[in-house]
DNA sequence: GTCGATGATTAACT
DNA sequence: AGTTAATCATCGAC
């Protein structure tokens, strides 16, 4: 602050510089610098109160705030158009994608992220209730990355208003002395946030990584999966072998055995689906199979009652147990 | 640690 | 849209 009003001291005495002819010029400057150096030597005598009342004396010059504003005006017009710098659209979407995916994943929101993980992992896989130890782990290791992340986002954004409080202070401080007009200092202060944005944006994408690769090590359905219960297995089975000539449960019946297994409609699908295709590659393997479970629904009705019965819904008619094991569907 | 079984994912196809 | 076929990744028994 001193050194300022030291500089605008020298500044506003070393102006004068005539336009003199050229042999006059020389000596000229050679007394201006001798001036500059007399008075640089000066402001060292003086003391601290004598500068401050010379700087006030400016400051309430009658002639300072017109002097003042044609500067502003002048600068104003003069000024390099700082406004054509628009910020880059890139940026911003991409910050805005992150902030997006550490909603979703229940980090960045204010609530706490049990209900959007849970939601999470009910998409991936569809096991309703196991998986809890490891789940539970998983949001032990979430609540954790959200935690450094709410407190580094903190600490950024504290350091960011508090840099910029201070800058803004000074830019008004010096805008007494020096033309800067509001628009400069708002467009510094842009400025400051744009800088510390990229900081932020750091910190959201490496906490976005990190929740990535927490998911793919915890949520990851290939990574969960685990087997169907055996009595889910059976009930599969039943249907399966029970249509074996067109084993193609439509989606009605899917459901159905989603419910009766306590699985999703597309866990029956899939289930399906790899069961069609091993049942195909090698019928020999499962003939075995075949022949169980056509005792089980032709015979032992008894045995496998509360199954058999769920599986002979009427929606699922399966009149004719016409299981045909010539692997051609 | 290995290996078959198994649920999930994917590209290609219809 | 729903399937097939190949493949991935884990489970579970040994």
């Amino acid at each position: 602050m001193e050194a300022h009003s030291m500089s605008g001291h020298v500044g506003l005495t070393g102006e004068d510089v005539g336009d003199h002819d050229g042999f006059r010029k020389h000596q000229n400057h050679h007394q201006d610098i001798i001036d500059v150096l007399q008075q640089i030597m000066a402001i060292t005598d003086e003391n601290l109160e004598e500068a401050q009342a010379r700087k006030h004396a400016l400051n309430y010059h009658k002639m300072k705030t017109a002097l003042f504003d044609v500067l502003c005006e002048i600068k104003e017009k003069s000024a390099l158009s700082i406004q054509g710098v628009q910020e880059k659209d890139s940026p911003d979407s991409h910050l805005m994608r992150l902030d997006n995916m550490l909603l979703a994943e229940g980090v960045g929101g204010p609530e706490r992220g049990g209900a959007s993980a849970a939601v999470v992992a009910a998409a991936a896989g569809g096991s309703p209730d196991d998986g809890t130890l490891e789940h539970a782990e998983y949001k032990e290791k979430l609540s954790q990355i959200r935690q450094i992340y709410h407190a580094e986002l903190e600490k950024y954004e504290q350091a960011c208003s508090e840099f910029t409080s201070h800058v803004m202070n000074l830019l008004r401080e010096q805008s007494r002395t020096r033309p800067i007009s509001p628009k400069e200092i708002e467009r510094t202060v842009a400025i400051i946030h744009r800088k510390f944005s990229t900081i932020q944006m750091q910190l959201k994408q490496s906490t976005c990584e990190a929740v990535m690769i927490l998911r793919s090590r915890f949520l990851d359905a290939r990574r969960q999966r685990r087997n169907f219960s055996k009595q889910a297995v059976e009930t599969l089975n039943e249907y399966f072998y029970s249509h074996l000539a067109n084993p193609y449960p439509n989606e009605e019946t899917k459901e159905e055995l989603a419910k009766k297994c306590c699985i999703s409609v597309a866990q029956v699908a899939n289930w399906f689906g790899n069961k069609r295709i091993r049942y195909k590659k090698n019928v020999a393997k499962y003939q075995e199979e075949v022949n169980v479970y056509a005792m089980k629904t032709s015979g032992d009705v008894a045995s496998v009652s509360s199954v058999a019965s769920s599986a002979n819904s009427p929606a699922t008619p399966n009149s004719a147990f016409c299981y045909t094991p010539d692997g051609k569907f």
